[in-house]
Formats: C-alpha cells, sequence, structure tokens
RNA sequence: GCGGCAGUAGCUCAGUUGGUUAGAGCGUCGGAUUGUGAUUCCGGAUGUCGGGGGUUCAAGUCCCCUCUGCCGCCCCA
C-alpha cells in the first residue's frame, strides 16, 4: 500500500487471474459474432468530442472523458460506446460494399460518472450492429446472435430474458390510454424509470401525462402481461384496447419461433430506453429475477448515420458490457475457476545437475516447437522442492535434467499420472507436441 | 453533482472507556530434505494504522478536511 499510486476511479487493474476471465469472456463474445457471420472492426479509443454532441447534445460532456491537447484546438473525448464510431465507419463503407454489413467490436469504453454496482468508469464492452437492412431480418440476425451468446454463457431462458419492445408499439399504448401526443416523449423517459419508482411516485408524474389512476391500473394490467404476444393481446382486448399498434411488434413473433428463439424473448411494452435515437425495436437483457442492471441493450437507429453525414442507412445494433455480465454470471455461479482457464505449461524444466546452459537450450527446442515451457529460478537442486514448484505451476509434464546435461537422457515426468522415463533429449519437444498442449489460455470452450 | 457505510502487513481481519515496542491466520521467502510432488515442522521479512490537519501529557482509537472503495440518488449510450 504505502504512499504509492492507486488506479483512478471506476478502473481495474488485471492480475493474470482476473484478466483471464475478462478474456475469457471477450473469446465468448468473439467466437459466437464470427459463427454468427459478423466481422470484427475497431476505430479509435477516442473521437472527436462533436462525435458524440451531435447524436447526444452538449448534455453528454459531463459523462464523458474530454480533453484538449496541451497547445491543441481541437476536443477530444474517451470514447463512452462504440455506435457513433460504427456509424461514422458505415457513413462511407456503406457506398462501396455490399449491404447489410454485419459488424461487431469488443474493446475498452470510458465514462465519466460516479462508479457503483455494474458501473465503472472504464468497462470492455461488445457490440453489435446489422447496417443496412430496413427489415426485421436485422433484427432477427441480432437477437439470435444474442441468445446464442446467453447460451455460450451457459444461462438459460428463464434465468436471463430478452426483453423486446417496440417504440410505436409502445407509443400507440399510451396513446390509447390518453396520452397526448406531445407528452409521449416525457411519458418514454417517465415508462423507463417506472420499476425504480413506488407506485405513489410513479402515479404523481404520470397524472400531468393525462395518466390517471382508471389508466395507470390499465397500463399495469399490460406491462404484467409481459411475455407472448397471445398474452399481451388478450390482456389489451380485456381491457377494450386497441391491439393494432401493437403489430410493429407482434410481426416479429412468428419469425422468432421459427428460429427457435421463442424462449430467450419476452414481448414486453415496458421497455423503452432512454435514448433519443431509437427508431423502432428496442430491447434489454435482464436477469429474469430482476438482479442487476440491464446486461445489454440496443434497438434499431434508423437516423444516426444519416444525422453524422452518411447516406441514410437503417440500422439497428446492441451492446454488452463485462461488469453486469459478469455479475450475473457470478451470481449463477457460471464463472470458470481462474485456475481452470489460466494457461497451463506443458513441460517444467527442471536443472537437477548445475547445467544451466543445458537448461536454456531445452527450453528453446521446447518454446520453438510451439510449447509453453517454464523453469525455476531457483538454485537448489532438490528435485522435491522443484517438483513441488511445478505442479503449482500446473505443469503438465516435468523434464528432470541430470548432470551429464544435453547429452544424457532426460526424465520426463508426467506430472499427473506420477509416470517417468527417461528420454533423449533431441526427442523431448517432438515427443510432447504429440500428446497436444496442456495450454488451456487459447480458444478451447471449457 | 448529492447521501450512507468503510479503509490496520500482499490478502482476510483482531486491536478493550485514548495508555509502553501494533497482532493473528493465510500467502510469500528460506530451512528441515546435497535427486522425486500439493502434507507436516521450524524460521525470516514486510506496516508512514489511506493522506493531511486538530484535540490531548498521550491518538490505530476522538474531531475536521481529503483520497479511494462499497451501496444508493442523478444519469444511463
Amino acid at each position: 500500500m504505502a504512499a504509492g499510486f492507486q488506479a483512478p476511479k471506476g478502473t481495474r487493474d488485471f492480475l493474470p487471474e482476473d484478466l483471464v476471465q475478462r478474456q475469457w469472456i471477450e473469446d465468448r463474445w468473439r467466437k459466437v459474432s464470427i459463427n454468427h457471420g459478423f466481422e470484427e472492426v475497431d476505430g479509435p479509443t477516442f473521437e472527436h468530442l462533436s462525435l458524440y454532441t451531435t447524436k447526444s447534445g452538449d448534455g453528454i460532456v459531463s459523462e464523458l472523458f474530454s480533453f484538449r491537447r496541451a497547445g491543441g484546438d481541437d476536443d477530444y473525448a474517451l470514447r463512452p460506446e462504440l455506435t457513433p464510431t460504427v456509424a461514422r465507419l458505415a457513413a462511407s463503407a456503406v457506398r462501396q460494399r455490399p449491404l447489410p454489413m454485419r459488424w461487431f467490436g469488443i474493446g475498452p469504453f470510458f465514462r465519466g460518472e460516479r462508479p457503483q454496482r455494474g458501473r465503472l468508469r472504464e468497462f470492455q464492452q461488445w457490440n453489435a450492429d446489422v447496417i443496412g437492412d430496413p427489415s426485421m431480418n436485422a433484427e432477427l440476425d441480432l437477437l439470435s446472435l444474442l441468445a446464442g451468446t446467453l447460451e455460450r454463457f451457459g444461462l438459460r431462458p428463464g434465468e436471463v430474458t430478452i426483453r423486446l419492445s417496440h417504440r410505436d408499439a409502445v407509443a400507440e399504448v399510451l396513446r390509447s390510454l390518453g396520452v397526448p401526443d406531445a407528452q409521449l416523449h416525457e411519458a418514454f423517459t417517465l415508462l423507463d424509470r417506472k420499476e425504480k419508482m413506488t407506485p405513489e411516485a410513479f402515479a404523481e408524474k404520470a397524472a400531468p401525462l393525462g395518466l390517471q389512476a382508471d389508466e395507470i391500473a390499465k397500463l399495469d394490467a399490460v406491462l404484467l402481461s409481459a411475455g407472448t404476444t397471445d398474452a399481451l393481446c388478450q390482456t389489451m382486448g380485456n381491457l377494450g384496447l386497441d391491439t393494432n399498434g401493437l403489430e410493429p411488434l407482434l410481426h416479429l413473433a412468428q419469425p422468432l419461433r421459427d428460429a427457435g428463439l421463442e424462449d430467450w424473448v419476452t414481448f414486453d411494452p415496458g421497455i423503452v430506453r432512454g435514448l433519443a435515437y431509437y427508431t423502432g425495436t428496442v430491447f434489454e437483457v435482464h436477469e429474469c429475477q430482476g438482479a442487476e442492471r440491464a446486461i445489454a441493450g440496443g434497438g434499431r437507429y434508423d437516423e444516426l448515420i444519416g444525422l453524422l453525414g452518411g447516406p441514410k442507412t437503417p440500422a439497428c445494433g446492441f451492446a454488452m458490457g463485462d461488469v453486469v455480465l459478469g455479475l450475473v454470471l457470478e451470481n449463477l455461479g457460471r464463472r470458470p475457476q481462474s485456475e481452470a482457464i489460466l494457461p497451463r505449461p506443458d513441460c517444467f524444466v527442471i536443472d537437477a545437475g548445475g547445467r544451466s546452459d543445458a537448461v536454456r537450450q531445452l527450453l528453446r527446442a521446447l518454446r520453438g516447437a510451439g510449447l509453453h515451457a517454464r523453469t525455476s529460478v531457483k538454485t537448489t537442486r532438490n528435485v522435491g522442492k522443484l517438483l513441488a514448484e511445478a505442479s503449482k505451476n500446473r505443469a503438465r509434464f516435468a523434464a528432470i535434467l541430470s548432470d551429464e546435461g544435453l547429452d544424457g537422457s532426460i526424465e520426463l515426468k508426467d506430472l499427473e499420472s506420477g509416470e517417468q522415463r527417461p528420454v533423449a533429449s533431441g526427442e523431448l519437444a517432438a515427443l510432447l507436441a504429440t500428446k497436444g498442449h496442456a495450454d488451456n489460455s487459447g480458444h478451447s470452450d471449457s
């Protein structure tokens, strides 16, 4: 501790056992994205500040880490999300590439907020977008990717769900309850916060928007019936509300069933999302008990690319951060032990003869063959101690060098079975290579 | 930006109404054991008690400020 430096507020340090956890998440994001036909893109980790103010207004600045280079005139901001960067890339790419483009990105993002559970100032986020497809196939591609990813993390329907909504459908529900068009935006904002408010507080804020006790009771009934489209329509019918307005949401139901995704999706008009640029479908992934914040969120933003100077291009996308996902996985006991995913040495070289030159040559040969090889820094030739260290390093094999060095044979010990046999030094690398890598850092599924 | 709780060794924590030289477990390092594994035994090291100021004969302990963490509000891309 001492008088040293601390990591800045809201940031994390990653020791080996921590970093491997983060990479475990990122590996799955990347692999499932590629499985679903998405291609990885990235951009700078900082952009012109105006890219964000154009999209979200000047109020966004207080949520950003923005800066001006000493002596410079340009204002920059660390990226708080990938969508504006994607929109910027797309603005030029749509003119020269076949549409739709399916893109994903993974990387660090930064927000100037007070850290709290599930929210940090720096975090890793996965972003996926379908650009240039105005049809609901874009939504289906994304929801399929999302469900496939949740599944890949060992999550199941009933533990987490994709709450699916559509702004036009929500608007129709609110209109049918008597909210005037001029108040719709405000009603969206209120609805977005409803779950965090007491019923009394909600009623107080809802009254000026045209929602009295009767209407709120109806709204509650509709929200409570979130689930299947049938349940929603039946509830609304019983309340005498017109269900035609739900059509933009309803027409996703059959294709979702056809794709085998209905178990993952909850049709929920309570989801509106705060962000002003969403134009149609919106969705969030939540833990079903309501624990933690949203795991992911997204929707359709058909105007944004045009707004940022590109040709008017329909687009739809979502983002998922590593913080809330990590908490949910932790809560459900779905995180692997770090030990199980840290890289394992294929071979730990033990110097029992004081021939450090021979050790170095052997390490070079093993590493040259693509193997993960380590040795001890200890000067002791106590083989018992060194084997203990090899075990602690979780090595698959130990190679024990005698004082004859590379001229003699090497004792190769299988640290799991305990079997030991002499092997000619020149053959060790090839022999170990045929046994496959113990290293589990890379791309295994476990 | 606002509020509540917390901060003692690398980690988890103990430390009496303020009272000599601040402790334990785990971990780490070394030895027991000069060539065969996670156990066991022995030994060593590490603290500006988060930082600064104040009260007092005396502060880890009380007061103020500040930093960081956790929880919530605001906001949430």
